[in-house]
DNA sequence: GCAAGGTC
């Protein structure tokens, strides 16, 4: 390290605010600023002494990635290539246009350096942003010493420790990022144009895009986050109640009324039911069997992470994730770093180590000034309050980004929304929280037993309220007195953290071995319910769980499904798929595949982090998972008919074709000499005819048709060495024997340029139409048409096999099996509708039952279902009666469809039946006479003269 | 016009 001159080190950090704290406190602040190339990424200059020797530290920073992953400029257009190709095509990485100016700087000030230094996050992202910055310095000094900074907080102890153990970057870390990338870039670009060119014009789908194109985007985040929300709704439609039966006990004193639950919880057997209740009830004095006084505590919680931030914004003022992430600095705001939140609120790293616990006394200090919380805060300080608490560590760390606090104070600033004011107190009294004692209460919990059945209730009881002269804590309320001890309810953090309360009730006085007559004692009927829809929260946790995304895109990913009308939001944070979400999902569900479960990022997740450790090579992941997603996806694509079925039951097929649909494009052939704006490509026709066309049709309708008589065509890489202006790129052909001369080959390496003479004799021989020959493979190779676009019926039935019941004679739009919509339904259940209660399943024979839907949108409205699991049939009554109904029907038709036909029951799909634990009963009637009839009220309407399972209102 | 990951 001993050298004569001192040596010049260029520092680089991953973002200007961190490059600005480290430089400040390596310098003390006695440093010398100038601008780089870059306007945001400024460049410190100091000087410092690591181990003896003195170092000329320059200190710049980076805007998170340096580089990017694309394709190579031949497959960047969407119609260049058969995605397919894509998962070999070249990629690589290189410096986006608005980064170009910090590599510059880079570059400009590694030249005259020996050293350089990485101060990126110490995650893997992070160790991956340094391999850019190193590749980018390298490519102008060779000759550098490369070192590592490791640190997790911005706090001197620890930057001073960091620079005098410097270390080598970790290329592990790196590899697994790179992999990653590239297996996203590959994955998402290959299915996006997939389903997008597939879909894109062959439904109306009537959203208002404004200027943008529609994209039915594809990712292995966005997709499986699209997988959570269709999954949960699924779960309720599938839903089917059941009904349980309770026994209430309620008793009224001068000190209020106590409700005791059955312990026995419910139960679902009726008869059961009944006859213990008629045991009570004819011998219902309660005697009290245990009177428990408990110690309860209720902890303050953890410090925030960013998810942590997000959920809580969320609950507490409905606020998106990804406004959030806009108040919250650090992300979105431009100039963030002079924003008066920014000022406000910085990510710092919580200790428990001594500097650690100065700076978290330093911060309440500054709070004691604020007009609300202030006093709280000073509370904290006093040691004989005995309010504070070290805080717990925390479940959250990613080792990048530590929780989130206040470190300036402010009592408001004048460009602060409404929102920034929400922000910044959620997280001062969070962080005040934190460093707070529990909250105690003493609850009361107390016994009864009525003729053997046993019963309780509980809550907070109050003796006496007289307890004022405890110096600085906060009496909540008394709750239990005894000659030796005073149990009390302090609330403790809950005072400053207002988001969070007690839960539970006041309970009058009970005495062991006290005996009295309940005031009602009262059999009640419920129904279980399903779960509720996810709300943003709960995403988030989904997310969290499963690995989906980091803390940096969660938000984003959740935004995106909003974006591409994959899902819905309503006003209480709650999500629903759309129609397009849910068809999407459905189709990759119906072709067998779980592209829409967390479970491919989740085994992704699990290679990047063997290949951090070393025990897998990245060369092995990528080989491996890219050969997987690769069969995946041709796969997808001869399965495409089920995209088609699926989408066909919510939207109404256009009479165009997607560009899928149309042509198989095959690779580029050449620049378009027309236009010279788009390339040529080869096509097929659905008709089985070939053409290299432009792909600026129908602006340019440059075409070079090819002879009919070819059965197979590949663009090849080799190129012409004649035609110009090149690259021409040569064409395999096969042609059929049958169809072609017999001095020709049947295999043949052409050039569309025209100087292949071969090409245009059999041009002229054969013509450019195909033959159609029957029995030749002319006829039966013809492209197979998609379901719902088969206007000749004749060329549906020689397609051959139905794809749904695998029967020939039909395909499987017109399936006699398959689950009705709307337009269909009339004709398939009219043969037995008299009186609306016989119709025979159109695909067994069997006679269907009659139900009730219970759905959101179809409560009350009745259908008609086979018993069997195995038949899909189900249609609903009234469109057996004739009422042809709208086309909005035919969405909450397939809802049917799908509660009867066993989705999400079938392969793959959790089934909600038998949920217990849902709604109880509230409500209170009379205490019945011994014998018939069992008093009580319907959960369902609240009706006493019967039970929810004979309820009119009830659903299915 | 595609992904997801950093960040101004």
């Amino acid at each position: 390290m001993a050298g004569n001159r001192p040596i010049r080190a260029l520092n680089v950090a991953e973002k200007p605010s961190v490059a600005k704290a480290v430089a400040g406190i390596l310098s003390r602040n006695n440093l010398r600023v100038r601008d780089g190339r870059s306007r945001y990424n400024r460049i410190f200059e100091f000087e410092y002494t690591i181990r003896g020797q003195p170092i000329q530290m320059l200190f710049t920073s980076v805007t998170g990635h340096l580089m990017e992953l694309e394709f190579d400029e031949r497959y960047r257009k969407w119609y260049s290539c058969d995605p397919v190709e894509l998962y070999q095509a070249p990629v690589r990485k290189t410096v986006p246009q608005d980064k170009l100016d910090i590599k510059r700087t880079l570059q400009q000030e590694i030249r005259s350096c020996q050293w350089l230094i990485l101060w990126l996050d110490c995650d893997r992202e992070g160790e991956n942003i340094a391999f850019e910055v190193v590749e980018v310095c390298t490519e102008v000094n060779s000759n550098l010493n490369i070192w590592r900074a490791r640190f997790s907080a911005l706090i001197d102890r620890e930057i001073h420790e960091a620079v005098q153990n410097l270390v080598r970057p970790n290329r592990s870390f790196s590899d697994a990022v790179d992999a990653r990338q590239e297996i996203d870039l590959r994955i998402g670009a290959s299915f996006t144009r997939f389903q997008t060119m597939l879909l894109k014009d062959a439904f109306n789908f009537n959203f208002a895009t404004g200027d943008r194109s529609l994209v039915l985007s594809y990712g292995p985040c966005q997709f499986p986050t699209l997988g959570f929300v269709v999954e949960r709704y699924w779960e309720i439609q599938a839903y089917e109640p059941e009904e349980f039966w309770t026994i209430n006990c309620s008793h009224n004193s001068d000190e209020g009324t106590a409700n005791f639950s059955w312990m026995r919880g419910h139960i679902f057997d009726y008869t059961c039911a009944v006859t213990i209740y008629e045991m009570c009830i004819e011998e219902p004095t309660a005697t009290v069997t245990l009177v428990r006084q408990q110690e309860k505590l209720k902890y303050p919680p953890y410090p925030l992470s960013t998810i942590e931030l997000e959920k809580r914004a969320s609950r507490y003022f409905r606020m998106s994730s990804e406004h959030t992430m806009k108040v919250k600095p650090g992300t979105q705001w431009q100039k963030s770093y002079t924003n008066p939140v920014t000022l406000a609120i910085l990510e710092l790293r919580l200790t428990l180590s001594q500097p650690g616990l100065i700076f978290t006394l330093t911060i309440v200090q500054e709070q004691q000034a604020h007009p609300v919380w202030g006093p709280y805060a000073q509370r904290l300080l006093d040691p004989e309050a005995a309010l504070w608490r070290n805080p717990a560590s925390g479940g959250h760390d990613d080792k990048a980004h530590p929780p989130i606090h206040p470190t300036k104070f402010s009592a408001g600033e004048s460009g602060w929304s409404q929102d920034h004011h929400k922000v910044y107190e959620l997280v001062v009294r969070h962080f005040l929280a934190c460093v707070s004692q529990p909250a105690v209460s003493a609850e009361t919990t107390v016994e009864i037993d009525i003729a053997g059945e046993m019963f309780s209730a509980s809550g907070r009881v109050i003796l006496a309220v007289s307890f004022t002269c405890i110096k600085h804590l906060d009496l909540y309320v008394i709750t239990y007195i005894t000659k030796k001890k005073a149990l009390v309810s302090w609330k403790n953090y809950l005072d400053v953290y207002r988001f969070e309360s007690w839960g539970g009730s006041m309970i009058p006085t009970y005495l062991l071995g006290q005996q009295f007559t309940p005031t009602t004692l009262t059999l009640d009927s419920g129904v279980t319910r399903p779960p509720p829809l996810l709300s943003e929260a709960d995403l988030l946790s989904c997310m969290d769980k499963a690995g989906i995304g980091t803390d940096a895109t969660m938000h984003d990913h959740i935004k995106k499904l909003l974006d591409r009308f994959y899902a819905t939001k309503d006003a209480n944070t709650r999500f629903s798929p759309t129609n397009l979400g849910e068809a999407l999902v459905m189709g990759y569900d119906d072709m067998g595949y779980e592209l829409w479960k967390p479970y491919l990022r989740s085994k992704m997740e699990d290679d990047m982090k063997a290949v951090s450790l070393g025990t897998k090579r990245k060369i092995e992941i990528l080989a491996s998972c890219l050969q997987e997603m690769k069969a995946c996806f041709s796969d997808a694509k001869l399965n495409k008919v089920k995209l088609f079925e699926a989408m066909e039951v919510f939207f109404d097929r256009t009479n165009r074709s997607g560009v899928e649909e149309q042509n198989a494009v095959g690779g580029v052939v050449r620049r378009c000499g027309l236009c010279r704006q788009a390339d040529m490509v080869l096509k097929r026709k659905p008709d089985g005819k070939f053409m290299v066309g432009c792909l600026g049709f129908p602006q340019c309708r440059n075409v070079v048709w090819l002879p009919g008589s070819i059965s197979e065509a590949a663009v090849t890489s080799n190129t012409c060495n004649v035609c110009t202006p090149g690259p021409v790129f040569l064409i395999q052909f096969k042609f059929r024997q049958l169809e072609i001369p017999p001095n020709y080959n049947v295999d043949h390496l052409g050039c569309v340029g025209g100087c292949d003479d071969i090409l245009k004799q059999l041009t002229e021989i054969c013509g450019t139409g195909p033959r159609n020959l029957s029995g030749t493979t002319a006829s039966v190779r013809g492209r197979t048409p998609t379901t719902a676009s088969g206007t000749n019926p004749a060329s549906n039935v020689q397609r051959g096999v139905c794809s749904h019941c695998r029967q020939t004679g039909h395909n499987s739009s017109d399936c006699p099996s398959q689950v009705s919509t709307s337009g269909r339904a009339t004709s398939r259940a009219t043969d037995h509708a008299n009186g609306g209660s016989s119709i025979a399943c159109n695909s067994c024979g069997e006679p269907c039952v009659s139900r009730t839907a219970n759905t959101a949108n179809n409560r009350g409205r009745k259908f008609y279902s086979c018993q069997s699991q195995e038949c899909r049939f189900f249609v609903w009554e009234d469109m057996v009666d004739g009422g042809a109904r709208g086309q909005n029907n035919s969405r909450t038709n397939a809802r049917g469809s799908n509660a009867a036909s066993g989705r999400p029951g079938g392969r793959g799909r959790g089934r909600g039946r038998g949920r217990r634990g849902g709604a109880r009963v509230n409500d209170t009637t009379f205490v019945s006479a011994t014998g018939e009839p069992v008093s009580g009220r319907c959960f369902t309407c609240g009706d006493p003269s019967h039970f929810a399972n004979a309820c009119p209102n009830r659903g299915m």
